[in-house]
DNA sequence: CTGTTAGCGCATTCAC
DNA sequence: GTGAATGCGCTAACAG
């Protein structure tokens, strides 16, 4: 076909073309594709001349071209739940790190929460991609298996047996987090909830009530959905009339919005009421500084890039369910139980 | 050539291609081609039995093979200074908002604040892509029009001539902070200042200086590299040794920094201190609730997405420099100066 | 070391 | 409406 506009290239002068560097050095195309691919197979005199006349015309190794006669383009995706959640970006920025490492190119796509979107911009990514990684993915288990067949792919909190996956295991943290508001003497708790589709979220919601039925507390579970600032700061009210004399949050934005409502609602943090929060990302930046459950989100982009690259090469065939530690980290937003009911 | 092991999908069943649907289906490939492509040139009858070839067989068009024939892919990419800086998810995510509803992929890519590594992903990127925004690049001016020669791009918060860019024009903002000190009463104040070879920072400076002196306000620069939470909180010992009684801070994270800087010293804001942050992404998420400049950071990714694509499409070849306003957002992080000095 | 020969998978002129 | 032929730009066998 014959193509007057040449779209490859948006510029006014087109692309040179290896055949061109070929013919002006005097070699062949593969001559020059060999000076950029393997100059070791060249004398070092045919390389020079070869990438002499390249630079002086310009010319690059088109890409696709590349990618189309050997398959490989070295570009992955990660897709992500909502990028202006702050347990996103550090864990963004670890993948492309070791993405980079490894001399890839990622795609990013955000699904804003909405499973719609998510296959939208997955059906977008799979086919030009040699893998990818969705954290906190909030498609069917079905939809998934699907592109998973077509592609290396790693799951990021999202437990479905057969898939690559890592789990940030915050059941140790949490149950740290019970832990610690019982030794302050509260005995009645609230999980103020994520997402119900949210793996995380169930996995919160279950090491609540596991350690603190195992402790004797009573937990109540308030809703903040969609996870956020604000819908924190609207879980305050209910939660104050509840009377529990604390509350662990899904995440730590959540709480920081849990923090700001009761500061509206003159409850003072720690004094009369406790809250710990979940992800450990706003680091102390919080007033009061918050307690929480430290769960290495950044880990996380690191180890699902890493199980992605050797999936990608071959390797690591059986199924991995890497799973990562959680801690509790003490800050100042807990402390004992206000002395009222039967707090001690 | 003949690969066995076909690197072009990495599992099992290698991807089924356009000549087995066309066998098949007893067509030629160009029908097959046609079916997904134009389906209306084709008779209902004839797309109908090609497709349900192609369900049976998983036939998807290869687009890498795709966009070496049409030049076409429809991806772009988008290069930040650091993913993790809250200034940014607000901004990817409107950039991808509006890349997505136009069909593009977005490449991200994460410098670090680091000019090599700028120069590495562009490298990367350039040559897989229809076009490309820079937010915030640290790269040489010269760098950056070597690849805008390249490739349609689009600069935000970078003043180069030629080519287009957004600016996110905080003068008015911070020349409207600098008032609202004034009022306030405070005489001597101190700008926190960010990387030098940001065009913020930069613009910021200049418009404290300008006002200030126009206002008659003594102010002093003092650095906070690379801008952070944690290089803000290190400010404060300096500041407040200096006797100033207010700052204007680089970003809302320094100012954020600062906040808790000052309140481990003692430092009552904002009684006894005045802090004043930039862009507005931390919303009210500070305590106290800070008085900053709205900088709208998502309109410039929407924005700048936009130019890319009339850019794309050929048209706007004109330079463009679109500026985006500012204001200034009273919170509570800004009193009157305490009365010493000649704070009236 | 280097040239020749064949495709990679698809989209697109033409003819029919 | 559909098929045959051609080329996108590059890499990889195979000779020599």
């Amino acid at each position: 076909m014959k193509r007057d506009s040449d779209g490859r290239e948006q510029r006014a002068k087109i692309a040179p073309t290896i055949s061109q560097v070929a013919k002006i050095s005097g070699v062949s195309r593969a001559t020059v594709s060999r000076a950029f691919t393997r100059p070791g197979m060249l004398s070092e005199e045919t390389v020079r001349r070869v990438k002499a006349v390249a630079d002086k015309l310009g010319y690059v190794p088109n890409q696709v071209a590349r990618a189309l006669s050997t398959g490989r383009h070295g570009n992955v995706a990660l897709i992500v739940s909502d990028v202006a959640n702050p347990f996103f970006p550090p864990l963004i920025r670890a993948a492309q790190l070791h993405a980079d490492r490894a001399g890839l190119c990622v795609f990013l796509g955000n699904s804003d929460e909405d499973p719609a979107r998510e296959e939208l911009l997955l059906g977008r990514f799979i086919g030009q991609v040699e893998g990818l990684v969705l954290a906190s993915s909030r498609l069917d288990e079905a939809q998934i298996r699907i592109y998973a067949a077509r592609r290396p792919l790693v799951l990021i909190n999202r437990d479905i047996e057969g898939i690559t996956r890592v789990l940030i295991d915050t059941a140790p943290g949490v149950a740290a987090a019970i832990a610690h508001l019982a030794e302050l003497g509260h005995r009645h708790i609230a999980y103020v909830s994520g997402p119900t589709t949210s793996w995380s979220n169930q996995q919160r919601r279950n090491a609540v009530r596991k350690e603190a039925a195992k402790r004797g507390l009573k937990v109540i579970a308030i809703p903040a959905r969609p996870p956020s600032y604000d819908t924190g700061r609207l879980a305050a009210a209910p939660i104050v009339a509840s009377g529990v004399t604390a509350a662990i949050a899904f995440d730590d934005l959540v709480a920081q919005g849990l923090l700001a409502g009761l500061a509206a609602l003159d409850v003072d943090v720690p004094r009369s009421f406790s809250v710990v929060g979940c992800d450990d990302v706003l680091g102390e930046t919080t007033y009061p500084q918050l307690t929480t459950v430290s769960a290495r989100c950044a880990d996380a982009g690191d180890v699902a890039v890493g199980l992605l690259l050797s999936q990608m090469s071959g390797g690591a065939s059986g199924e991995i369910r890497h799973k990562l530690n959680s801690h509790l980290v003490v800050r100042a937003s807990t402390g004992p139980a206000p002395a009222k009911r039967k707090s001690r």
